[in-house]
DNA sequence: CTGTTTCGATTGCAAAATGCAAGTTAACAA
DNA sequence: TTGTTAACTTGCATTTTGCAATCGAAACAG
């Protein structure tokens, strides 16, 4: 009985629940498109995320199952982060705010050839853009 | 020298910097898809938002160019906020977050034939929603 | 006019989240 | 064995949030 539940919730408070804070989307962005993978590759981005802060969001991020956290064989100190499909799912949502974020901001860029593949092939973008991530991690 | 810039800022980042925490996104989604325009219709969200962080949220709003906030004529106690193109394109990214979470969330949902409409005819549903939009605040 | 209500907030304060610097632990390298 | 590296953790100050109460202006009721 209390373990029914209809659908009620919006999904614009899901997705809020899920990355809606300051550095969740920045960590997804570099695992995603910037081809990083261990703690120390994250923390060197421009934005400047807080040691901690990244800890308790890849925390949360292998709650919410967009990551899974594995050792290297090779060397067990070494840690990386592989995408699920879900966040490999936020690829086209990734996109569509940097379309939105090139167009209104003057101080902002994207690799002008991808922002034209995003207008001209979408699809073909995203599906190439998921790829290179799997295959980056396998 | 000092006023020219170079466009070096990342997409993700402005965006995240306009809205990317726990309530303006939950904002925009009243004024955009629920026919909101008053605070006090505002502050009735099923998230709860606090009258404080809702006045200062509108303020950040306003302050990026996502809202113009007017009074009526015929009730100068009441203000209304209406959404410029700005933020009105952001239809997009609303869409496209909500079919992530009600793909990934099984308690999450949207109106059927909102999401129906959304893959079998993304642009035009887009045009509609702005449309209605704007028809509803002049 | 003169209370009373409505609307859109603001204020004060406790609690939670964030940011910064320093410290910790296990694994590998020489 | 000694040092170094990778991935965190801890302590603490600052900032942001959430909650309840209050406010000022405009409208409304008698």
């Amino acid at each position: 009985m209390s373990e029914s539940q209809i659908k009620n919730r919006c999904p614009i408070d899901y997705a809020l629940e899920v990355f809606g804070d300051r550095w969740t989307l920045i960590v997804l962005r570099d695992l995603m498109l910037s081809g990083k993978r261990h703690y120390r590759e994250l923390m060197t981005s421009k934005e400047g995320i807080a040691t901690n802060i990244l800890a308790s969001r890849l925390k949360k991020m292998e709650a919410d199952g967009l990551v899974i956290r594995k050792h290297k064989p090779e060397d067990k100190r070494q840690v990386f982060y592989e995408l699920t499909e879900k966040a490999l799912d936020l690829v086209p949502v990734l996109l569509e705010i940097s379309r939105w974020s090139v167009i209104y901001d003057k101080h902002t860029a994207a690799p002008p050839e991808l922002m034209r593949r995003y207008q001209e092939e979408p699809r073909q973008l995203i599906a190439d853009l998921q790829q290179a991530a799997r295959i980056r991690q396998s």
